[in-house]
DNA sequence: ATATCTGCAAATGTTTTGCACTTTT
DNA sequence: AAAAGTGCAAAACATTTGCAGATAT
């Protein structure tokens, strides 16, 4: 489910090739952000990637990171969203399906899902207007644990644990 | 379709109610941005109310006028939704059918669909994982005018000024 | 060589907040 | 009188930008 080593060195190629084509620079700083950026699970903030960066001994600049977050998504190594809360979230798009996501508005956990059905739908209602669809976004914002009646959301701090567990 | 003189009168009793429950105040800024608020057609974000009020001669200060945009969404007279650009934009709730919206990634014009399919296969998927739905937001980013090849976007103008003069 | 990068600090733009004073209840 | 609201100016916040010196091609 990971990217290997050996595809992420394949990444940091392909990133490269479409720095060339831009006529823009490879750079140590790019380089590593390839790398911490395939090997992150789920979604992270540009902040929360400063701080792995940092915590790894090989932080950049906030200007620089922003600057290569943009490239990275332009590039198409990265997908970027926006979930309403003043903070734009990204996740690799290396071995990753399409996905909407759910949030839970207690405990902000993000469960992805997908829906074929839906996305033909979409397709359907751009295309009977005569657009193209460009990009779309389907955000569920749910409660996660109303049916358990925790009052807190249960699921909270599992989820922490595992996301801490299998990201080091 | 817009609401009735009689309509925005009763909405600013309800806001009340909603303030007394509250425990909160009547006040004549509050009244006043009810009433500009529901004649409003379309989206607007925090600073074209606020120019509005201003054209109006009824300027309140951007500290009330966010205090208060919190204040009716809470009490359901408005709707938010934030279109990923940076600014929050409102929709009266009066009069209005719930929809989703295709944005147009080139001229911004927004365009309102329902597809009530989509919302049933949306709780559907809320339900198969144990969850309740509090809200959901789908946007569908299109180019409104890829297939007339015009490289500009010619609804643009269309709109804007279809938009000026329903809205004085 | 020269165009692009980086990091810093300063700027940006929207939204929020502390506070002294005013208004509603 | 007490509780809440207002406007102002300042703060907060994520993100962007100008610039001088560093680096990749």
């Amino acid at each position: 489910m990971d990217p290997t080593a050996a595809e992420i060195e394949q990444a940091v190629l392909a990133f490269e090739a479409f720095l060339r084509e831009k006529r823009l620079k490879m750079t140590d700083q790019r380089r590593t952000m390839v790398r911490v950026v395939l090997d992150k699970r789920g979604h992270f903030t540009a902040d929360e990637l400063n701080r792995k960066l940092v915590a790894d001994g090989e932080s950049v600049s906030m200007a620089t990171l922003y600057r290569a977050l943009a490239l990275l998504e332009e590039a198409g190594l990265l997908e970027g969203h926006d979930f309403a809360d003043g903070q734009r979230r990204y996740e690799r798009a290396l071995h990753r399906e399409h996905h909407d996501h759910m949030i839970c508005v207690d405990c902000r956990a993000v469960i992805e899902f997908t829906n074929e059905r839906i996305e033909e739908l979409q397709e359907e209602v751009v295309r009977r207007h005569g657009f193209s669809m460009h990009d779309h976004s389907l955000t569920l914002f749910v409660k996660c644990d109303e049916w358990h009646g925790t009052g807190a959301c249960a699921r909270r701090a599992k989820i922490e644990a595992s996301q801490q567990a299998s990201q080091g």
